[in-house]
DNA sequence: TTAATATTTAGATATTTGTCTAAATACCTA
DNA sequence: TAGGTATTTAGACAAATATCTAAATATTAA
């Protein structure tokens, strides 16, 4: 629970999610969508992992990255409660 | 959007406002149930506050805060939005 | 009005976080 | 195999954050 919080409380990592809900995309295409250095984005990347937000698949020199949506149920759930 | 992420971003944050559910508490019934300073926790209210997730109302020399959880819709829209 | 209680403000400090550049690693292709 | 492209790792640094103690403010009650 802290690590999904913590990885949605950053503009970047969420713009980042907006991204990938239409599309699959390489670490390389996300960090041109941004003005910030790719191993700035790569962090970002590590970050959303960590929380399972993005999963990474190795595409032979790329990396392809793809939005993880049901970890959200978590996030979902503890507000609700909060909101009964 | 910012100030919500940010303030839910915080385990002692969290436990407050579901301390809160359950029922309205002064700023001293609230610090009482942590490990930690007064000062921090009215820090931590204030920051609740600013993201509009509890209100604090005077009563004498106490001060009521009160969750406020109509808010928290802006999170969950933009989380269903996602998942969409 | 003075003393006690409740809360916040101020200021200090250690830790975490987001960012960068430089270097390392992995893969592809000529 | 050598050179180029894609990505991550390492290390540094400034800004933000969570915490503390001490002091200020506000209210109540003797």
């Amino acid at each position: 629970m802290n690590l999904l919080f913590k990885a949605l409380n950053d503009d970047t990592r969420r713009q980042i999610l907006e991204l990938l809900k239409e599309d699959n995309l390489t670490a390389g295409q996300i960090a041109d969508a941004f003005n910030i250095s790719k191993p700035s984005i790569s962090h970002h990347l590590d970050i959303l992992k960590r929380a399972d937000l993005v999963t990474s698949e190795k595409k032979g020199q790329y990396v392809e990255y793809t939005i993880n949506t049901t970890i959200l149920e978590d996030v979902l759930k503890w507000i609700i409660t909060l909101k009964q």
